[in-house]
DNA sequence: TCATTAAAGTTAT
DNA sequence: ATAACTTTAATGA
């Protein structure tokens, strides 16, 4: 978790209900508040020219969305959806700054989280310029594990839908299921009931 | 080789 | 039931 639950209800943090396919925040909004997940899922997404989906990330419980444009002066270039029913805290941006002024320990954690992030964003890029499928797919898969504690073979499920997978990698949903076979085939991933252990 | 289109099967709501 | 996701196959860049 970014921050305490318990640290935001006393700055006047509010509760926000969302049911799944809400949006939280759409592309060009104005970013006013720092939001993190109590329960449920969020997707980043944004749509190219010919208005296929790319999937940035996707939040779950205790993590921030789209913290970094609050210390940009920008609006939003992405759309914050949410994937199931959501409970999200909502925090004014100035409280929120403000109270990171005062908090160099909180500052650091926020500074990891994005640079997380940015790593991550830099290892997806690699592999997305590299314009090989099974390389996308398994940046992905790859990062994904990073956060278990298990790394033995096979041991992770990935979380996600092959669109979702898709999605965030810049394939086309047939290819990621080809792909994925062919790494079954080559003892990279197992298929169990068309879940993905990697 | 991969995207796209279409069609059909499967799962989740 | 109906929508959303998965899979296969054909075609074209």
């Amino acid at each position: 978790m970014v921050i305490q639950e318990n640290i935001l209800r006393s700055l006047g943090a509010a509760t926000n209900t969302y049911l799944s396919s809400d949006f939280i925040f759409v592309e060009r909004d104005t970013p006013r508040y720092y939001y993190q997940i109590i329960e449920g899922e969020v997707k980043l997404n944004s749509y190219n020219e010919e208005g296929k989906e790319s999937i940035h990330t996707i939040l779950s419980y205790g993590q921030a969305i789209g913290e970094m444009m609050l210390f940009i002066d920008n609006v939003y270039p992405m759309n914050a959806v949410a994937l199931t029913k959501c409970k999200v805290l909502k925090l004014s941006k100035t409280v929120f700054l403000t109270f990171l002024k005062q908090h160099p320990e909180i500052c650091f954690t926020i500074n990891k989280n994005l640079s997380q992030d940015l790593y991550f964003r830099l290892l997806m890029m690699q592999n997305i310029s590299s314009q090989n499928p099974a390389a996308k797919l398994r940046a992905l898969m790859d990062y994904l594990k990073s956060f278990e504690e298990v790394q033995d073979k096979y041991s992770f499920l990935i979380p996600l839908t092959r669109k979702q997978m898709a999605g965030m990698t810049g394939v086309c949903v047939e290819t990621a299921i080809r792909t994925i076979k062919s790494m079954e085939r080559d003892k990279i991933v197992k298929i169990k009931d068309r879940k993905i252990l990697y």
